[in-house]
DNA sequence: GATCGTTTCAAACAAGCGTTTGAATATTTG
DNA sequence: CAAATATTCAAACGCTTGTTTGAAACGATC
């Protein structure tokens, strides 16, 4: 056996039993059982479990970051020069999520679910290298979504878009965790169905009204301030005209 | 030291545990040292590590959802037979967990990041225990959601609960996940302004137009089906129409 | 104040964990 | 083909885990 191979089986195997047991559930003996390689092989190909973990999360989200942000330049350039519309930023955020999320061959739904769940774990060697992986990516579409909507605080974006990937991260739970919503009367095989769903629910969060805040609430965006008696209507009423 | 004492000073002890480290994570070892207690009184009080876990959510989650269903009571009862606004239902349902989540005497956030996190967590364990401590609360406040939103299918309105469980689960999380979005320009000790953006989003993803679906996702809810062409359009009238 | 059931305690248990070792194979290189 | 390097393998390491044990200390009841 090549050692690409068993570098290969091993990540996969890893993959499947993260996903359906959480990394502490999936011992290496576990791993290196259902990868059907040595138990020593681990340390030898990768070090540790702790860099195992890394780079089985690293080889999936390059390529879904990669895509992401190919997406996101197609639509610029197509944009010449124009902000993009939310929709659009959105799409190529998520959409392409569902979409490996979809795709049996690229990991499936399976990573997908791993990932989502991964983000609110209290673990922080987890969430050092997922910042890390993210940070790029995260950037771009941050900068994206700040021209797309000039009228909209930094910060509510940064909260909405926040909100968002908690959406998306149960949206590809599935029925894993809907079960505590409904059992049967879900249907959530069809992927397309979901990747419509989702976005539609998302769209509608990101345009929602601005929130009545608390005037303590008021923070220095960078931006100039607005009159605060008006503040929140006016917002509102720009967000949801300019949106689609 | 009374029994109830160090069964208190247990479940305090692993909660905070729990949450800033997980279940596997927390040894008893860990606990009982925290709670000042001998490593055995855990399995003489609770049975085992996983009853114990149990218990945590239970005095909580039987908590929350008693004055879920407090609310949503009162509010039916001023409605008068009239279906309650969407709004009121989510302010009923989100409202009083972020509530619970700003009351550092109840828990506060630390038991909600927990409980948000275990939803997607793989274990066969927690998720069964819990959908069992929600069926009651959840399924009251699906009854609500359809009696609102008649014109909505009713698997759209599972859906996009779900969602927002998402949304919520994350925003509890806070600055813990939030540092992949953003580490400084952002504010989330503010419980009160995180009410209002998480609010105004779910409402606006909840009220959102309905998205288009393949014919193939087309599933018999119970009521009568409306034509297809005209179906999503109308739909998405009626329900910006309906809602506030 | 002795007796009884309850609760605490230190110690030990078997089992599982990630990791290391050194010899035995494959595979590549000269 | 031979030497060198890379990879596999079975076995063992030290450590931590949840749980059990039986004696000690406690608190209520008669």
């Amino acid at each position: 056996m090549s050692e690409a191979d068993t570098r290969l089986r091993i990540l996969d195997a890893a993959e499947a039993l993260f996903v359906d047991s959480g990394f502490e559930s999936a011992s290496l003996r576990l791993i290196t059982a259902k990868a059907g390689v040595n138990l020593a092989a681990v340390n030898y190909h990768f070090g540790s479990k702790d860099a195992l973990i890394h780079e089985v999360f690293r080889r999936r989200l390059s390529w879904l970051n990669d895509q992401r942000l190919r997406e996101l330049d197609r639509l610029e350039t197509e944009a010449t020069g124009k902000p993009l519309k939310p929709s659009q930023i959105l799409q190529a955020f998520f959409g392409v999520a569902l979409k490996m999320a979809a795709d049996q061959d690229n990991g499936g739904s399976g990573f997908m679910r791993l990932l989502g769940r991964t983000y609110t774990q209290p673990s922080e060697f987890t969430r050092r290298f997922l910042a890390e992986e993210y940070a790029a990516a995260v950037g771009r579409f941050k900068e994206a979504l700040f021209l797309a909507l000039p009228e909209v605080p930094r910060e509510e974006i940064l909260w909405r878009f926040h909100f968002m990937l908690g959406a998306m991260s149960y949206a590809i739970s599935g029925a894993d965790a809907l079960n505590i919503v409904d059992k049967d009367s879900v249907d959530d095989s069809n992927t397309e169905a979901l990747y419509e769903r989702l976005m539609s629910f998302l769209l509608g969060g990101l345009r929602a009204p601005l929130p009545n805040l608390p005037a303590q609430a008021e923070k220095v965006t960078g931006r100039k301030s607005v009159r605060k008696t008006d503040r929140n209507n006016l917002a509102a009423e720009s967000v949801a005209v300019q949106l689609t």
